[in-house]
DNA sequence: CGCATTTATTGACGTATCTCGATACAGCCG
DNA sequence: CGGCTGTATCGAGATACGTCAATAAATGCG
């Protein structure tokens, strides 16, 4: 601790620790190559994907793309809905616009 | 892979390997609660901050808080500059508009 | 039912990350 | 200079994560 401050009390501007924690998720579930990629061909798509191509996407074995879908299903970024033998994935966009707006009000605050 | 095809050839429209390893970089360094509140509380505040008080926003001790003030800096993210015995932290405003405007294409595409 | 195909789960291994105590470095002041 | 304060680095321990082979679960078909 500073014994003469160095700075006036600080405003308490952050975002609260449990704010942290559920922010934090979300983007540890952006935060790898093989996931980015499965998701911009999702946006790219513009629609529906099945999960059997998403091997070639990501590059990865077929466990492993789907323990990537499976973290992004759990960060709420993407859906998955089976129809017959094969499951077909979709993006959320809500919740794209809900992480875009978070960044946005950073981008406003600093401009 | 299959033998009777479930869908048609993907349009080949997600981000590059590359790219993608780049941009999981910066999430990696946004994927973090402790340093999302420093990085929110010098959002907040609209100018610079002392590194000491960090120690605060972050509830963790001098050493990690370090740590993270230097992931945060390798991701472009913040700028420490030393002003005699302190360092005073502010954000990197184009490089959060760069992040952001990633996540806006996925937006526009997925509205 | 029995078999083939697609997807999900399990178990294991290596690596990366978070965290802190100890310590080194940098700049002020008496 | 010598001591003091703030910051950064080092080393170590614990945990989390990415990856794959093996295997299970789900679905369609003959």
């Amino acid at each position: 601790m500073a014994e003469s401050r160095c700075c006036p009390p600080l405003a308490d501007g952050a975002i609260s620790p449990a704010e942290a924690v559920d922010l934090a998720t979300v983007f540890k579930a952006l935060a790898d190559p093989a996931r980015l990629r499965i998701l911009s061909a999702l946006i790219a798509a513009e629609g529906q994907i099945c999960a059997c191509d998403f091997v070639t996407v990501a590059g990865k074995s077929q466990p492993t793309v789907s323990h990537h879908l499976k973290v992004l299903r759990e960060a709420g970024l993407v859906e998955g809905t089976r129809r017959g033998t094969w499951v077909w994935y979709a993006v959320v966009a809500p919740r794209l616009a809900e992480i875009r707006r978070a960044l946005e009000l950073a981008e406003r605050v600093s401009a």
